[in-house]
DNA sequence: CTGAAAGCGCTAACAA
DNA sequence: TTGTTAGCGCTTTCAG
């Protein structure tokens, strides 16, 4: 293994000089920096990045945290778009990524404490129970936090246009002539409140049945028996709006099973706008986040932070668009 | 920051003591590590890893590339449930995954460079062009590192039965009554090759027409080209097996905007057992793969190499298993 | 512009 | 069973 020391040596030098010339030092001779250089690339010279961060205190790591009690936020289609856009702004910004957990061999640990082992130098949390305690005492703690698709002042986080997102989405299903549309929310958190208040603000206007029937947020099973309840019912409505694109997509499935035709018999839209809403036939009408915004923003949010040592609490809101899709159809007076 | 001469002080014993007592030696009093222990708690210590990482020469880390020219593995289906057993299996074993890239900053870097820098101590690779340079560098340097989907002398590896997948697949379509049926494979790698065989066994065994036509993996645009292309031709077969579920989806789509019905007017197959499949109506017949398995067998595969310093080129093979979905039908003599 | 030296936090011989 | 001490590889202050 190379080191600085032997670089030094053969420069005829000293490693703090050899050190100066790798960190851009503005008080090294230009020949001087240019011979190390190009001694340090003929010895095959790799920095190790512990040693330097042993005596820096910066890891250059920023901690992921995106894992469901249930699921690994890997395997979540939205979540993945946002931490592959996360990914690659880090890795613009210099940055590393590693995944924190609780889980350490046989031991456990709390996330807190995995990000201070590992000297992370922030964290950005998405796909999780924010309520957790353990979740909560890494937002108090010293290390810089963004938290993604979840709104409180304890954080700073990256948020889409909710409000917007249903209230457009139900004016659109109004405006086809839908008289009577349900919508199925997800877990009750800041992020769903806001989207009721969307849908709930344009029933409204136009004097329309409100029915808000709770559910769950990317969850197959419970999608699928609220559908089915829903179906058994006899009081179908003329239009659902799932939780998500992916309860959505189970939700027509479960229709179509029970021969409701859509979008015939019955219009159907989610959120979220993934790929997997155009892989259906029709495509799905959908209201698009932008993935790519909020985990792209999370990253400069996060290390924003870190470069200016300042820990702030603000919330940044992206755009969404809505995708009208095949799947709700215009209603005959 | 609490460190180990802290707790030393605190004790009335050396850093050294603490140390052991941290590191399970068996020359320790089992009342001052007790007593070291317990005030350690309490005054909040944790070990720092990078310090640790610097004398001990391992960092308890596991790189991962995951990552394709054009899309993130993260977003791949197929590679995100891999990647999700992967993680699974590491912190199992105490190790914490990192992703490597060239990319730093403004800079480049090559894999071997990132990899030797954060001193991981092993590689998993997965969704990449396995054949590029840099990645050959990778596997025939001092890392331990593990392919998945990928057949080579050159380094160890996970794949799954990929002959008999569809083998077993296109022998299931010949018994459906299938006569005609096109084979479209994916990038041309040892994989393919063996899956071709597969293919081609069972159809020559039946004397039947060999139809293979090349196409890509993962790949939306060219599966919908070459679908498109073969409708056109006029010579459409009675099954398709696409190279994987994503692009059987896509097909599906194409097929039925042209208004040929899957499965009464052809039948269509995949690969994989993604559940995407599962969402579709009728249910996508397919070939699963064992992800967890692949992933699990990877990190386990990787850390043995690890803990034994001795590099291994053995490939692992799982098994996979048919699933007759509802989008292939029996052919009416 | 260069270098000596101390230190980052922990480990591991080797002595005691 | 415990402690002394010399690193691990790099940074940084400060004197030269």
């Amino acid at each position: 293994m190379v080191t600085i020391y032997d670089i030094a040596k053969a420069c005829g030098c000293s490693s703090a000089t050899v050190s100066k010339a790798f960190n851009d030092y503005a008080d090294i001779n230009i020949m001087t920096k240019q011979r190390i250089l190009k001694t340090a690339n003929e010895m095959g010279f790799i920095p190790n990045t512990q040693a330097r961060a042993l005596s820096t205190k910066k890891t250059w790591t920023i901690g992921v945290l995106f894992q469901d009690e249930s699921k690994g936020g890997l395997t979540h289609y939205f979540f993945a778009q946002i931490l592959e856009a996360v990914k690659e702004q880090a890795e613009k910004s210099g940055y590393d990524l590693t995944f924190i957990s609780r889980i350490w061999g046989d031991k456990k640990r709390t996330y807190l404490e995995h990000c201070r082992m590992k000297k992370t130098d922030g964290v950005i949390i998405a796909c999780i129970d924010f309520e957790s305690e353990e979740v909560q005492e890494l937002m108090k703690s010293e290390i810089p936090v963004v938290a993604i698709d979840y709104s409180s002042p304890n954080v700073s986080s990256m948020v889409s246009e909710n409000y917007k997102g249903l209230n457009i989405l139900t004016q659109f299903l109004i405006q086809l002539g839908h008289k009577d549309i349900v919508y199925m929310n997800g877990h009750l958190t800041a992020v769903t409140y806001e989207r009721i208040n969307g849908y709930r603000d344009a029933i409204r206007k136009e004097n329309l049945r409100e029915r808000i029937i709770n559910s769950k947020y990317y969850d197959r099973k419970t999608t699928i028996a609220v559908t089915k309840a829903l179906i058994e019912s006899g009081d179908l409505p003329t239009a659902i709006i799932y939780p998500d694109d992916y309860g959505a997509l189970w939700g027509i499935k479960t229709l179509r099973e029970a021969h409701i035709r859509v979008p015939e018999d019955i219009s159907v839209a989610g959120f979220d706008g993934i790929e997997l809403g155009e892989m259906l036939h029709p495509r799905l009408t959908t209201v698009k986040q932008d993935m790519r915004g909020l985990g792209r923003g999370a990253a400069l949010k996060c290390i924003k932070m870190i470069e200016t040592k300042k820990i702030t609490k603000t919330e940044t809101t992206v755009g969404i668009e809505l995708v009208a899709g095949g799947t709700c159809r215009k209603l005959d007076k």
